[in-house]
DNA sequence: CATTATACATACGTGTATGTATGTAAGAGG
DNA sequence: CCTCTTACATACATACACGTATGTATAATG
């Protein structure tokens, strides 16, 4: 009933997408309903329709707004240097996870990426988006391995690419486990056992 | 038109499963429609509800006829004794793998619980039966590095059952992975390597 | 061979999500 | 102060998808 000013407009459109997060997340994308989210938004469809153009752009703009920084805020860290490079990635690696656990937000929307929306046609330009995020960071991880290779650190035994590959199935399958079941999985304890398990015979020795 | 015996029967009951695995596959589990099943299947929306109670029960029912046997033929093989017991894990993960690629239906009712289904509500007693057989063939993988461990393999820095649940959580992101770009990943080349990754830090130098 | 149950096809009613068209009050701009 | 645009709310038309009820030919059964 009460108008915005330009600024409210913007409020509003965050309620609208921190909503969608919630109701995505309660009922899956498909099923959840545009009326559901303008509910738990406080608007109706109409404001819905104005600020985004269908439930497709809603999910889009979700992840753009937070799967993208998530990621990014990886690949900042990765441009910091260190003298073990080998060390900085495990650090990384729990810190990333850790940081999951931590903000309610990352964890809702990985939630709704990895378990609560299907990959099929039209999500397929997400799909696309999540790749192209991955294969930046997939060649970033790559090239921390090969410093630690000229370094001398990596056992002769496996290759930076081998390692890039597994690091990124193993972190995707930790997070992918700890998603199905926040409450059991602990990570705060579990993440660097798990970590130094993987890590363990990457180092020469 | 043509009326079927008890045989003929179990016959397009097999044919619904198909083709609702085909559709779940292509559309998503959430926006397949009955009809769509229907028609990929050669009958109508009368057969399907006919053998089964809705989309739901299908599901369910694709679940237990696909993907029991999978995580079963896993269990089975684990029952094999070995003197080394890292070696034959290692093998059979190596052959799990191999295998999904090769078997068209596995990958398909794979990809469909991995890519195309949203996990929430109704589907999360489909979950509960992947819980439970997860949690299985965790106890019996956490049992073959207890037995590495008493004959000496395992290095001291790790314990099985972090060991476990890495492995797990390496195979599924292994998995997932492969199963976004089936015609990317070469898993009958990558396997092997990816899963030395893994076991290189596991035995004990 | 008559009857009943099976294995579907067809037809119908209903709910519901979606997109769009229209209404409207409040801020922005001149 | 007047208008025009913004930022929504409301109302409507449409389209499916679902569940169920009913029809029907064939197989099973005694």
């Amino acid at each position: 009933m009460v108008r915005k000013t330009k600024e409210g407009a913007q409020e509003t459109r965050e309620d609208i997408l921190k909503a969608a997060a919630q109701i995505f997340m309660e009922k899956g994308v498909t099923k959840a309903t545009l009326e559901e989210i303008a509910e738990e938004a406080g608007v109706t469809r109409g404001a819905v329709y104005w600020h985004f153009k269908n439930k497709q752009d809603l999910f889009c703009a979700l992840h753009d707004k937070l799967h993208k920084p998530l990621t990014e805020s990886i690949l900042r860290d990765l441009e910091t240097d260190h003298p073990d490079p080998l060390q900085q990635l495990l650090d990384l690696c729990v810190h990333t996870l850790i940081q999951i656990e931590e903000d309610p937000v990352k964890r809702q929307i990985l939630t709704i990426f990895k378990l609560k929306c299907e990959y099929t046609g039209e999500t397929a330009s997400v799909l696309d988006s999540q790749v192209e995020l991955k294969e930046k960071s997939f060649s970033l991880f790559e090239k921390y391995f090969e410093r630690a290779q000229r370094k001398g650190h990596i056992s002769e035994e496996v290759t930076p690419k081998s390692l890039t590959r597994g690091l990124t199935c193993y972190l995707g399958g930790i997070v992918h486990d700890y998603l199905l079941h926040p409450e059991i999985f602990n990570i705060s304890e579990e993440a660097e056992p798990l970590m130094k398990v993987f890590f363990l015979g990457v180092y020469k020795r």
